[in-house]
DNA sequence: TAGATTGTTAATCGATTAACAATC
DNA sequence: TAGATTGTTAATCGATTAACAATC
C-alpha cells in the first residue's frame, strides 16, 4: 500500500497535535473546530485543516472535528496504535533516564534490555531491568523480537554497531550519538543531537544581543 | 543591529556543517569545495553556498572554503564565542546525564548548579556540583549571573517555574518538559520534546510496514 | 592565462495561507 | 432552512536547486 508522500513538515506536527487534542480529551472538550485548535496552539486554521486532510476526511461541515475521533485517528497515523520493544545501548546516565521514562510505555514502547560495556554497570537495575554486558547483546536480539535501539554511546562505538543491530533484526533506530548513521535501505533513523539544540538556543541568545545594540 | 532576518531552516543546519567541519580539522583538512562538503554531507553544493551566502562571502572563488576559518565564523554566528552559565532544574536521571555532559562544558555553556524538589536528591554531587532545594533557586539566580536554565521536570513544575527564572534574569530555557512554555518576548526557549522525536520514529516504521504490504 | 569555484541571479519546487463552494 | 465549518482549489510565499557571470 503506498501512502501518497506526506511531508515530514506535516509529520512532524502531528505529535503536538495529539498532545493538544488529549489535553482537550482530559478535560472533557468533545468536539474542536479548526479555528478553536487554531487559536490554542498558535497556528493557521488553514494549515490544521490542510495537515488532517492530508489523510482523509476526520471532521464534518458545520461541526468540526470530534476530539477522541481525531486523537485515534492521529494515533494510528503515527503508529501508536500496536507496541514496539526497544533495547537502549549504553547505560549511563542517559540511558537510565530514558529507561526509567515512564511515558514511553503508555504509549506502547516496551523497555526490554539496556546493555554497556563497562563490566562495573553490569547487573545495574534500570526500572525491574538488569543492565547486560553489550557481549550479550547479539544473543539478545537473536532471542527477542526487538524493534527499535536506543543508542545513548559515543559516535565511535554507535557506528561501529549499527551493522550488528541491523544483522540481528533492528529497525529502526534512535540515536543519541553525535553523529550521521549509515544504515541500509528500510532501516529507520531519528536523530537527537542534543549540542545541535543547544546551539540553536545559543544562536538565539546572541542574536538578540546583537539586535538589541 | 540588524541582520537581515536568516530563516529557521538555515540555523537548523549550521549545527551539522560545524560538526563537520570540525572532523576535516582533525583531519588536518585545510580547505573545502563545496562540492566536497556536498558529497560528503548529502546536501547539494548549491544549498551550502546559498547557506553560507547568508552571512557574507567566506570563500574565494577558485579555491573553495579555508575549513579553519569557515569553522571560526559558523562558531561566532552560533554564538559559540563567549561562555553561558546555565542551572538545570530537575536532578533526575535526565538531569544528572546533561550535568555530567562534558561536551557542553567545551563548546562554553558552563555547569553552574543544580536544583530538585526531592529533598532526598539534595546533596547528590553532580560533577563536582552538589544539588541544591528548589526552594534556593531564586537566592542562587540572584547571586550569579546565569544565562540558561535547562528544564527536566515535569510539565505542571516547569509551567509555574517559568515567571520565577525570567523574573530572576533568565534568558534562554532549554526545555525537556512535555509542554510549550509561555514566555515574555526576548527570552529564549529551545524545545526537547523526546516523545515527539519517538512518536516520528514509529510512524516511519509504521508506514514502512504499510507500503511494503 | 586557463581552470576552478564562488557569489548571486533566475527558475523551480514545495509549503503555507487565503478563499470559497460543498455540505452537515 | 440558516449558520457553521469543513474540504479543497487557487494564490502567495519561501526555500531549494540550477545556471552562470565574476573572479581568484
Amino acid at each position: 500500500m503506498q501512502e501518497k508522500g506526506i511531508s515530514q513538515a506535516v509529520i512532524g506536527r502531528l505529535p503536538r497535535y495529539l498532545r493538544y487534542l488529549g489535553e482537550l480529551k482530559e478535560n472533557g472538550v468533545e468536539r474542536v473546530s479548526s479555528q478553536e485548535l487554531s487559536t490554542l496552539m498558535g497556528v493557521t486554521a488553514s494549515q490544521i485543516r490542510q495537515d488532517f486532510n492530508n489523510f482523509g476526511g476526520f471532521g464534518q461541515q458545520g461541526y468540526g472535528y470530534n476530539v477522541d475521533f481525531l486523537f485515534t485517528e492521529i494515533s494510528k497515523i503515527l503508529g501508536l496504535d500496536r507496541e514496539y520493544n526497544f533495547v537502549i545501548i549504553g547505560a549511563g546516565n542517559l540511558g537510565s533516564a530514558l529507561g526509567n521514562y515512564l511515558n514511553f510505555e503508555r504509549r506502547g514502547f516496551i523497555f526490554k534490555g539496556i546493555f554497556d560495556k563497562n563490566p562495573e554497570l553490569v547487573g545495574k537495575d534500570v526500572r525491574g531491568v538488569k543492565v547486560k554486558h553489550i557481549n550479550d547483546l547479539e544473543d539478545f536480539l537473536r532471542n527477542n523480537a526487538i524493534d527499535i535501539a536506543v543508542l545513548t554511546i559515543p559516535k565511535t562505538g554507535a557506528t561501529l554497531l549499527v551493522d550488528t543491530l541491523v544483522e540481528n533484526g533492528i529497525r529502526a533506530i534512535w540515536n543519541f550519538a553525535h553523529v550521521d548513521l549509515d544504515v541500509p535501505e528500510g532501516v529507520q533513523v531519528e536523530n537527537v543531537h542534543l549540542s545541535d539544540s543547544l546551539m540553536k538556543l545559543s544562536y538565539n541568545i546572541s542574536r538578540y544581543d546583537r539586535e538589541k545594540k
